[in-house]
DNA sequence: TGTTGAGTAAACAAAC
DNA sequence: TGTTTGTTTACTCAAC
C-alpha cells in the first residue's frame, strides 16, 4: 500500500497543480501578476475600492484587446491588399522616417490608447467617464511629451547635422565639437528619462489593467497632437521655473518639490533616474533604493545654494556641466538654459516627475498614517497588550464581516475605532518570532467571523503563508478539506493531504510530527472525511453533507454581522442579495488571484463561504430547526436542493461518496457563479 | 460553570 | 524491523 501511495503522490502531485491552475478561466489581471511573478510582496496596497477600480480596469483591458485585434486585422488586410495590389513596399516603415528616431525613442513610442478607442470603450460603457477622463488625460500629457521629445530631438538633430557640416566645410574647434556632443550626450539621457518616464507610465497602465503589451503587438498609432507649446504656455512655464530659482536663491533653504527631483534627475545615470519616475519599480525588484539626501545636504550648506547646482557641476537634467564657482553657474543657467523648447520641454518631463513622486509621496504618507493607526489601536487594545503586532488578522482569510453586507459596520481603514486588522483575541495572534516559542495555539473559528479585512489582504495571503512560517487561521479540518477539494478527483491520499499542507503553508514545514498527528487525528475523527479503498489504495474524501452538519462556531463580535446574516437567511430566497453580495465581493478578489496563477484560493474561499454558511444555518437554526438537514450550501443553490436529499442520515455512511461526488460540480457552480459575480461586478 | 469544538500528545494496531 | 497509516483516548484551552 504504501508503495502505491508513494507512486500515486508523485503523480497526483502533478495532478493536483494541473487541477488547480487549470480550473479558472477568468480575466488574467496583468496588473496583479506581474507583482506576483517576482515573487515579492506587491507594494501597491489596494484597497476594497481599488480592485473594483481594477476590475472595471480588466473590463476595459478586455476591451482594448479586442479593439487591437481588430487593428491588427485591419492591418493584416490591408497588408493582405497591398500585397494583391503590388502596392506593398519592401518594408512598413510605420515610423516617422524623417526624423530618424533612434531606437531609443522609437522604443519609447507609447502604446497607449487613443481617444478614439477610449471613446469606444466610453461607449461600451465598461469604464466611468470620470475614469476615462483621468486616462484620457494622462495619456494625452504622455503624447504630448513623445511629440514635443520626438520634435526636440529632430531639431538637435539637424542642428548637430548642421554644425558637423560646418565643422566640415570650416573647421570647428575642439571645444566646441565638445560641447555639442555633451549636449547631444545630455539628449540622450533626457531621451532616455523620458522613456523611463513613459515606461513607467506605461507599467503603471499594465499595472492597473488598462494596458497589454504583448510580445510583437504593434504600437497604437499616435494621435496628432498640436506640435509644440502655446507661447503663452511656455511663458507661464518659465515663470513658474524661474520663480522657484529665484525664491531658491533668496530663501535658500526653501526646497521645493521641483528642488528634491531636480537633484534626482540630475544624476545622468538612467537607474537612478528610473527609481524616481518608477515609484513601482522597486515592487519588480529592478531599482535599489536611492535618496537625494547627500546632495540636498550639500545644497543646504553651500553658501549659493541653488536646486541645479551642486558640486560644481550643473544639475539640469541632462547637462553636468562643470562650473567652477556660482556666478559662472549663473551664467551657464542663463546661457544654456534660457527659455527655448528644449527646456520647456526638460520641465515637462520634472514636472512629471515630480506630480508622480507627489503621488507616490500621498499614497506613502497615507499607507503610513493608515499603519501607524493600526498599531496605534493596536497597542491600546487591552486584549493584544501581550501580543505584538497581529500578523495573521492582517492576512487572514476571513469572511470579512464588513464586506459581508453593505449593512454591516463600515470600517474605514483610517479611523482609529475600526482599524483594519481589529484583534479579536490574543492567541490567535501568531508572529514569525513568537510562533516558534509559544505552546499550543488555540482559536476559535469566530476570528474569521468578525475580522474584516481588504480583498488584497487574501490576494496576498497564499504567498504570505507559502512563506512566511505563519499559522493559518483554519481548523485542521477546514484545511483538509481544502487540500482534497483542490484534488482533481476530490481525493487524496494522507500523503498527498501532507504535501498539500506543506506546500501550501510554510508553517507546516515544520514540526511534522505535531501537525501531521493531527491530520490524522482529524481524519480519523471527523465523520466528514470518508476514507475509501481503491485499486490505488486508502484516499480520503470530504462528506459534504457531514462537513455541514458540523456546529459552526457562533459569529462573535458583531452583532450587525449576525442581525445581517439571520435576516439574510430568513428570507429563504436562494440567493440572497445581500449574501450573492457577499459572496460576489469575495469573489472576485480571489478570482483576481486564481487568475494571477493561484486558484487554491478560489477554492479557499468557497470553503471559507461555505464555513460562513454553515454558521448562518447554525444562527438561523436557533431560529427554526424546520430543516436540520439542508445545508447552506442547498439553500444557496437551488439545484442542490432538488437533487440532494434532505435527510443527511442518507448521505452517510458509504453513500456519503456519492455525496460528495455530487457536490462536486456543485464546487463548480459556485465558481461559476461567482464567475458571474465578477461579470455583474465589471457590468 | 458546564458544554463544546479544536489542538496536542500519545498509545496502539495494522499494513507495507 | 522500521515506517506509514489509521484509530482512539486523554488532556488542555477557549468561546459560549
Amino acid at each position: 500500500m504504501m508503495q502505491e501511495s508513494g507512486t500515486e503522490t508523485k503523480s497526483n502531485g502533478s495532478a493536483i497543480q494541473n487541477g488547480s491552475s487549470g480550473g479558472n478561466h477568468l480575466l488574467e489581471c496583468s496588473v496583479l501578476r506581474e507583482g506576483r511573478s517576482n515573487g515579492e510582496a506587491p507594494a501597491v496596497d489596494l484597497g476594497a475600492a481599488d480592485l473594483a477600480h481594477a476590475q472595471q480596469q480588466q473590463a476595459l483591458q478586455v476591451a482594448r484587446q479586442l479593439l487591437l485585434q481588430q487593428q491588427q486585422q485591419q492591418q493584416q488586410q490591408q497588408q493582405q491588399q497591398q500585397q494583391v495590389s503590388g502596392l506593398k513596399s519592401p518594408k512598413r516603415n510605420d515610423k516617422q522616417p524623417a526624423l530618424q528616431v533612434p531606437v531609443s525613442v522609437a522604443m519609447m513610442t507609447p502604446q497607449v490608447i487613443t481617444p478614439q478607442q477610449m471613446q469606444q470603450i466610453l461607449q461600451q460603457q465598461v469604464l466611468s467617464p470620470q475614469q476615462l477622463q483621468v486616462l484620457l488625460q494622462q495619456q494625452q500629457a504622455l503624447m504630448l511629451q513623445q511629440q514635443q521629445l520626438q520634435e526636440f530631438y529632430k531639431k538637435q538633430q539637424e542642428q548637430l547635422q548642421l554644425q558637423l557640416l560646418q565643422q566640415q566645410h570650416a573647421g570647428k574647434q575642439p571645444k566646441e565639437q565638445q560641447q555639442v556632443a555633451t549636449q547631444q550626450l545630455a539628449f540622450q539621457q533626457q531621451l532616455l528619462q523620458m522613456q523611463q518616464l513613459q515606461q513607467q507610465h506605461l507599467l503603471s497602465l499594465q499595472r492597473q489593467g488598462l494596458l497589454t503589451i504583448q510580445p510583437g503587438q504593434p504600437a497604437l498609432p499616435i494621435q496628432p497632437l498640436p506640435q509644440g507649446m502655446i507661447p503663452t504656455e511656455l511663458q507661464q512655464l518659465w515663470k513658474e521655473v524661474t520663480s522657484a530659482h529665484t525664491a531658491e536663491e533668496t530663501a535658500g533653504n526653501n526646497h521645493s518639490s521641483l528642488d528634491l527631483t531636480t537633484t534626482c534627475v540630475s544624476s545622468s545615470a538612467p537607474s537612478k533616474t528610473s527609481l524616481i519616475m518608477n515609484p513601482h519599480a522597486s515592487t519588480n525588484g529592478q531599482l535599489s533604493v536611492h535618496t537625494p539626501k547627500r546632495e540636498s545636504m550639500s545644497h543646504e550648506d553651500h553658501p549659493h545654494s541653488h536646486p541645479l547646482y551642486g558640486h560644481g557641476v550643473c544639475k539640469w537634467p541632462g547637462c553636468e556641466a562643470v562650473c567652477e564657482d556660482f556666478p559662472s553657474f549663473l551664467k551657464h543657467l542663463n546661457s544654456e538654459h534660457a527659455l527655448d523648447d528644449r527646456s520647456t520641454a526638460q520641465c515637462r518631463v520634472q514636472m512629471q516627475v515630480v506630480q508622480q513622486l507627489e503621488l507616490q509621496l500621498a499614497k506613502d504618507k497615507e499607507r503610513l498614517q493608515a499603519m501607524m493607526t493600526h498599531l496605534h489601536v493596536k497597542s491600546t487594545e487591552p486584549k493584544a497588550a501581550p501580543q505584538p503586532l497581529n500578523l495573521v488578522s492582517s492576512v487572514t482569510l476571513s469572511k470579512s464581516a464588513s464586506e459581508a453586507s453593505p449593512q454591516s459596520l463600515p470600517h474605514t481603514p483610517t479611523t482609529p475605532t475600526a482599524p483594519l486588522t481589529p484583534v479579536t483575541q490574543g492567541p490567535s495572534v501568531i508572529t514569525t518570532t513568537s510562533m516558534h516559542t509559544v505552546g499550543p495555539i488555540r482559536r476559535r473559528y469566530s476570528d474569521k467571523y468578525n475580522v474584516p479585512i481588504s480583498s488584497a489582504d487574501i490576494a496576498q495571503n497564499q504567498e504570505f503563508y507559502k512563506n512566511a512560517e505563519v499559522r493559518p487561521p483554519f481548523t485542521y479540518a477546514s484545511l483538509i478539506r481544502q487540500a482534497i477539494l483542490e484534488s482533481p478527483e476530490k481525493q487524496l491520499t494522507l500523503n498527498e493531504i501532507y504535501n498539500w499542507f506543506t506546500r501550501m503553508f510554510a508553517y507546516f514545514r515544520r514540526n511534522a510530527a505535531t501537525w501531521k498527528n493531527a491530520v490524522r487525528h482529524n481524519l480519523s475523527l471527523h465523520k466528514c472525511f470518508v476514507r475509501v479503498e481503491n485499486v490505488k489504495g486508502a484516499v480520503w474524501t470530504v462528506d459534504e453533507v457531514e462537513f455541514q452538519k458540523r456546529r459552526p462556531q457562533k459569529i462573535s463580535g458583531n452583532p450587525s454581522l449576525i442581525k445581517n446574516m439571520q435576516s439574510s437567511h430568513a428570507y429563504c430566497t436562494p440567493l440572497n442579495a445581500a449574501l450573492q453580495a457577499s459572496m460576489a465581493e469575495n469573489s472576485i478578489p480571489l478570482y483576481t488571484t486564481a487568475s494571477m496563477g493561484n486558484p487554491t484560493l478560489g477554492n479557499l474561499a468557497s470553503a471559507i463561504r461555505e464555513e460562513l454558511n454553515g454558521a448562518m444555518e447554525h444562527t438561523n437554526s436557533n431560529e427554526s430547526d424546520s430543516s436540520p438537514g439542508r445545508s447552506p450550501m442547498q439553500a444557496v443553490h437551488p439545484v442542490h436542493v432538488k437533487e440532494e436529499p434532505l435527510d443527511p442520515e442518507e448521505a452517510e455512511g458509504p453513500l456519503s461518496l456519492v455525496t460528495t461526488a455530487n457536490h462536486s460540480p456543485d464546487f463548480d457552480h459556485d465558481r461559476d457563479y461567482e464567475d458571474e459575480a465578477v461579470n455583474e461586478d465589471i457590468e
